[in-house]
DNA sequence: CCCGTCCATACCCGCAGAGTATAAATCTAG
DNA sequence: CTAGATTTATACTCTGCGGGTATGGACGGG
C-alpha cells in the first residue's frame, strides 16, 4: 500500500521497451531472476498484470500501455529534480539553454545578451538539441529552458510564446497551385507531404494543415486522422526544401523558412487558414529558480514588447 | 551519480516540515539518528547542504527551500502514478470528479450527465474538495478531474476553460466607490481586502486586482509585492459577503457570486480591467486514459458550444 | 525429436538501511 | 554559573531485501 519504488518503475520501463526480460535485464546491468520478481512484485501491489507471457513472447496489456506512458513521464520529472537540485548545489549557479539549430538559431544569442545585462545575471552556458529534443531536455533537467516552435509536447512545461508567424505553402515551380495567390489548408490535402521521423500524430496533423488549429491548446487529446499522402521523410529544413524543390513534396512552413530560401524552382504561397508558427520559451513547471523567472521575463521584454 | 531515492525525498520532506529530526523520525515510524544519516547522504550525493543545523535549531538552506518545492512536486506525480495505476488495474474501471462547495457545484452533475449519456461511459465517482485542494488532488491521483477555478496552480496538470465571467467589486452600501458606475483596479487597492487563509502570493494578487492578467498565464512567476491592506480573513464566499456587508471590507468577486447575493446593504460594480473568472476543468498531463479524455470532451462540447 | 531460447523457481549471500546506546553541543532555569 | 533538558551526530550491530547462481520447464524452430 505504500508508494510505488522508482527501482520498479525503472525496471517496468525497461522491460516494456525492450518486450523481453532477458535483453532488458541485460539493459539495466543484473540477471534475469531479480527482475522477473520486482515486475511480479510491482504487478502485486498494483493488483494486475502488466504483461501477457506466454513464457515465449512478452506483450504489454492495457494495463501496462498506460503504466508505461506514466512511468516515463514520472520518470522523467524525477530526473528533472535530481539535475536541478545537482546544479543548484553547485557554487556558481549556472543556467542551461537549449535551441535545435535552425530557425531558431539566431533568437537565442540576442536573448541571452539582454539577460547578460540585467543585473545579477548568472552565466548562461548553450547546448544544442537534436530535432524535437529540447522538451524532454527541459523536462529531465538537462537544460533550464529551451526555443521551442510548435508543435511540441507541453507536458510538464511551462511556456511564453516569443513569436509568431503565419505558415506559407512550398511548391515545386510548375505546381497547379501555384498559379492561385493564396491558398487554404483544404487546397493541400491531396497533395504529399514530407514526413518527420517519429512525428507524433498531433505533429502529423500540424505539418500537413489538418490541426485545425486544436493542436495548439490540447494536442494530446486532439486527433484528426483523415487521410493523409505520406511524402518523403525529411530529418531538417534544409532536405525539405530540396524535397519541393525536385517536386516530390508540397510542404507547409513558416513564413521566415521561406523568406530565407528564395530560390527560382519554389513559390511560396500564403496558406491563410493554417495555424501559425510560433516560437515559444519553455522550462520547466518544477522549477522556481528566481534566475530564470529573470531570463524569461528579459526574453519576453525583448520580444513581446509590452502593450 | 545515479538518480535520487524517492525514500530520501520522503525523508527530507519531513524533515524541511517539521524542521527537526526528531519529530520528522518520529512522524516517519524510524529513529532519527538513521534519518541524519540519510539527509547527509542526500547532500554528499546533491554537492551542497540543505539545513542549517546548529544542533540546537534547523533552518532550510536556499538550496533546501527550491528543493523542497520540486520534491513535493516529484511526489505528488508519483503518487499520482501509482494510484491511478492502482485504479486502472481494477476490474471495472471508474473516474473520480471532484469540486470545490460553492459557486461551481452546479455545474459538475451537468457535466456528469452529459458524459453518462455517452455510448462506454464509465461509472463517474463524485468527491467533494476542500477550498484550493483539488489541483493536489488531481495530482497524487486522488481524483482524475477537478473543477478548478482561476487562480490555480497548473503545475502538472492539462486545463481547459469551461466558463469565464467578468469581476465585480462588492462594496457597503455607503461606500464611497459605490456612487461610481464603473470601477477600476487601481480604485480597490487602498482598501481592506479579505484574505483566505494560507493563500500564495499569486492568489492573494489575483483576489486583490493585482494580477494584471499576467497571473493567468504564468503566474508562479508573476510577482506584484505593491503594499496590500489586509482585511479579515474569510475561508469560504459566505464568509466574505459577510464581511463586506459589515463594512469590513471590500471584495472583488465573479459576477455570478454577486447575481447569486442581492442584498440591500451590498453594492456591486463592475471592474473593467479585472481579469476575469474562469472556471476549468483540470486532468493530470501524465493520464491518457481514454475513459477521462471522452469526460473532457463531454464538458467541452456541453459548456463551449463548438463555433 | 532434439536443441536452443526464454521465463519462472529455489536457494544463498552481501550490503544498505534501520535500531540501540551514547557522546557532544547548546539552550533554559534557577 | 551550573545542572538538566533537548536535539543532533557518532559508533556499533543486525536484519531484510535486492541481487546473483543454478536449474527447471515450456514453447518454437530446424
Amino acid at each position: 500500500m505504500d508508494g510505488i519504488e522508482v527501482r520498479e518503475l525503472r525496471y517496468f520501463v525497461a522491460v516494456a521497451e525492450e518486450l523481453s526480460f532477458s535483453r532488458a535485464a541485460e539493459r539495466l546491468g543484473m540477471a534475469q531472476p531479480p527482475l522477473s520478481r520486482a515486475i511480479r512484485q510491482l504487478e502485486r501491489r498494483l493488483g494486475g498484470t502488466l504483461f501477457h507471457r506466454d513464457t515465449r513472447r512478452v506483450g504489454l496489456t492495457e494495463l501496462g500501455e498506460t503504466l508505461l506512458d506514466e512511468a516515463r513521464y514520472a520518470l522523467d520529472v524525477l530526473a528533472g529534480v535530481g539535475r536541478r537540485a545537482s546544479r543548484a548545489a553547485q557554487d556558481t549557479p549556472t543556467l542551461v539553454a537549449t535551441a535545435k539549430p535552425g530557425v531558431a538559431t539566431g533568437m537565442l544569442p540576442r536573448i541571452l545578451a539582454a539577460y547578460a545585462c540585467l543585473p545579477g545575471a548568472v552565466p548562461v552556458e548553450t547546448v544544442v538539441s537534436g530535432y524535437r529534443e529540447q522538451a524532454d531536455m527541459v523536462r529531465d533537467g538537462r537544460a533550464d529552458v529551451a526555443l521551442v516552435s510548435s508543435f511540441f509536447d507541453r507536458r510538464g512545461l511551462d511556456s511564453e510564446p516569443l513569436t509568431t508567424e503565419p505558415r506559407a505553402a512550398a511548391l515545386p515551380a510548375g505546381h497547379p497551385l501555384a498559379r492561385r495567390e493564396e491558398l487554404r489548408c483544404a487546397d493541400l490535402h491531396g497533395e504529399p507531404m514530407p514526413q518527420w521521423p517519429e512525428a507524433t500524430p498531433a505533429e502529423r496533423a500540424y505539418w500537413s494543415g489538418r490541426d485545425h488549429h486544436v493542436a495548439e491548446t490540447r494536442g494530446r487529446l486532439a486527433e484528426d486522422e483523415s487521410a493523409e499522402v505520406r511524402g518523403p521523410t525529411v530529418s531538417d529544413p534544409g532536405q525539405l526544401i530540396e524535397v519541393v524543390a525536385l517536386g516530390q513534396a508540397v510542404a507547409l512552413i513558416p513564413r521566415s523558412l521561406a523568406d530565407a530560401n528564395p530560390r527560382p524552382d519554389i513559390v511560396y504561397r500564403p496558406v491563410t487558414d493554417a495555424s501559425p508558427y510560433t516560437i515559444s520559451l519553455a522550462w520547466s513547471e518544477g522549477s522556481r529558480s528566481p534566475h530564470l523567472a529573470r531570463l524569461v521575463r528579459a526574453a519576453t521584454d525583448l520580444l513581446v514588447p509590452t502593450g
